[in-house]
RNA sequence: GCGCAGUUAGCUCAGUUGGAUAGAGCGUUGGCCUCCGGAGCCAAAGGUCGCAGGUUCGAUUCCUGCACUGCGCGCCA
């Protein structure tokens, strides 16, 4: 980052003295063989067209101005078509270790998003019963981007929205109640496809019994409301458990029943209507989706009076806005896409820039037992829940493994191999590179072992130090960039390849047995620095960093 | 039928504004513990980037068509 920056300033002030504009598509990044250089610039290529000489003859004029124009710039080189290879001094790469000492938990994180308030709405699982793993993904997903963003400088809410309106909560009510009379013998009819067959069904009955003996005795509509409130209440203060268990937070919980409750979603209508967005047709209320792309218009009020789901979403939508949100990102089950066009034709209809609404896909995750899969459907395999998998894996093991795939493809979620402390399951690798950081510092504050303070850093010039310091300098771009894809598994990605060089470097150069304790030292600094690198990178995954294993 | 994703090494996957000889782990084969944690390290083998065209100095990347896989297409939620 410290080198891109550096190296972006130089070359642009190169091309300007050069008289030539700074071309939009230069690209400055590490060079496919680490032996060509620290970075490689691409500006020479795209300045080819509009400056109509070759590239290595522009190339050529840029090195020449780029050599000398700092201290940190050890060597330039022309290479193939074009590119710029540049190789910076070893003081300006060890450099960066005091940075890193200095930032500490702040090292790359940025103030990019600085003044952009973003809301980020995920899990809202329909408080219907347990979560599932797929509710997990989501969960991982929109918690580890809430933390990126916050990371970029963002000011992120995490919400979760509450449905707790509607048909589905009559259907639950019903299913407990149901579950009740058969409890206490007053029924013996099949229980109905249409209600929740899961067991929790039945446990929340048998404790709601257990407090209110009588409850069976009440008048049918009472008896179902007093069962969907109890109900409600049991599954969605699972459903908090569950996420706090795994690691996640919200900051808002929203309910769909005070929206509705408080009119505005009727308000919502009134205003659309009033807009011409909405029209009357066949005795329901339509909203016209297809002005804004959308295949079809979608109905907002069904004939027989009640709403519809999407009426409930786009009062709310324009409830996120209204509270000031620059930027609203919603974390979906992929099986969910169908709707992502009618939701943004309802977002612009509200008046608001399409890049105002993200929607994240979440692929489905296919739950696995050594390679067979496990049926994830109404009849409860072992591992249907969230609970269930976390008990067997533990978070810090599921949470990578879901943040290491990018969201929008789907995940094999093998429970034998995510067990396993092997390569198979990267989050150990990880976990016990820092863990060796740590073990390394244990043993040389034990046993009289180099210190920080005695290190000469200018004796860091072996090839793997020297790949460690580069990493490490990538680390803030990687996360900027993780910020502006909303890409968790980027920093999954670099932290499989930091600790993979830790490792090596473990294996050859000791710290202890240095050839002399100003070199042990510098090593332990840089150790030190790997450390801080992946406990910043981890925790923007939620996933722990310890210090031994 | 239409739409959205996906297709890269035996397996699981990276590869985002088009760039140099396409990467990683697992698995396979062969090495490394009198030495800071072997949950580790080193090396080798392994590829028509689904197929066919197009755009250009250059395509895994962009465009078109096709094939296969998954998902979605209701006055359901």
């Amino acid at each position: 980052m410290r080198a891109v920056r550096l190296l972006t300033e130089l070359l642009d002030a190169a091309t300007a003295e050069l008289g030539w504009s700074k071309p939009a598509k230069a690209v400055i990044e590490p060079p496919k063989d680490k032996k060509l250089g620290d970075l490689a610039a691409n500006y020479a290529l795209v300045l080819a067209k509009e400056v109509g000489k070759n590239p290595r003859e522009i190339a050529g004029l840029l090195a020449e101005k780029l050599k000398g124009a700092s201290e940190a710039i050890a060597a330039v080189e022309i290479a193939g078509p074009g590119f710029l290879n540049v190789t910076f001094s070893p003081a300006f790469r060890q450099a960066l270790l005091p940075i890193i000492e200095a930032q500490g938990a702040d090292f790359g994180s940025s103030t990019r998003g600085k003044g952009q308030k973003i809301q980020v709405e995920f899990v809202s699982a329909n408080p219907t019963g347990p979560l599932h793993i797929g509710h997990g993904r989501g969960a991982a997903v929109g918690d580890s981007v809430c933390r990126i963003l916050r990371f970029a400088g963002h000011e992120v809410e995490a919400e979760y929205y509450i449905n707790d309106a509607g048909r589905q909560m009559r259907t639950l009510g019903l299913s407990i109640w149901l579950r009740v009379l058969e409890l206490t013998g007053k029924r013996s009819e099949p229980f109905p496809d249409d209600c929740y067959k899961g067991k929790y069904i039945v446990d929340i009955a048998r404790e709601l019994l257990g407090k209110e003996p009588d409850l069976a005795e009440r008048a049918e509509e009472a008896g179902i409301d007093a069962c969907f409130e109890y109900g409600l209440k049991e599954i969605f203060d699972g459903i908090k458990k569950d996420l706090r268990d795994f690691g996640v937070h919200h900051d808002v919980w929203f309910s769909e029943r005070s929206l509705v409750q408080a009119g505005r979603v009727e308000k919502t209508l009134e205003q659309l209507k009033a807009d011409g967005q909405a029209f009357e047709a066949d005795g329901a209320l339509w909203f016209r989706t297809t002005e804004a792309g959308d295949d079809k218009d979608r109905v907002l009020r069904k004939s027989d009076g009640s709403l519809t789901y999407f009426a409930s979403d786009i009062a709310y939508h324009a409830d996120k806005y209204a509270r000031g949100f620059t930027r609203v990102i919603d974390v979906w089950g992929a099986d969910h896409h169908g709707y992502v066009p009618r939701m943004r034709a309802a977002i612009e209809s509200l008046g608001r820039k399409p890049e105002a609404f993200e929607v994240i896909l979440v692929q489905l995750v296919n739950l696995l037992q050594g390679g067979k899969q496990i049926a994830m459907s109404t009849r409860a395999g072992k591992f249907e829940t969230l609970a269930d998998v976390l008990a067997e894996v533990g978070t810090d093991a599921a949470r990578f493994i879901f943040l290491s795939r990018k969201s929008d493809s789907k995940l094999d979620f093998d429970l034998q191999l995510v067990k396993q402390r092997t390569m198979d399951n990267p989050v150990y690798y990880v976990q016990y590179a820092h863990a060796r950081v740590e073990a390394v510092k244990r043993r040389a504050a034990e046993q009289n072992g180099p210190t920080p303070n005695e290190a000469d850093l200018a004796l860091l010039t072996a090839e793997e130090e020297v790949d460690l310091l580069r990493l490490l300098d990538r680390f803030p771009q990687v996360a900027l960039d993780a910020a502006e894809q909303l890409a968790p598994h980027f920093i999954g990605h670099y932290l499989m390849e930091l600790a993979g060089i830790l490792h090596r470097v473990y294996a050859v150069l000791p710290v202890m047995g240095a050839e002399n304790r100003t070199l042990g030292a510098a090593r332990l600094r840089l150790f030190d620095a790997v450390g801080q690198t992946l406990r910043n990178g981890l925790a923007l995954l939620g996933v722990s960093a310890p210090t031994s294993m």
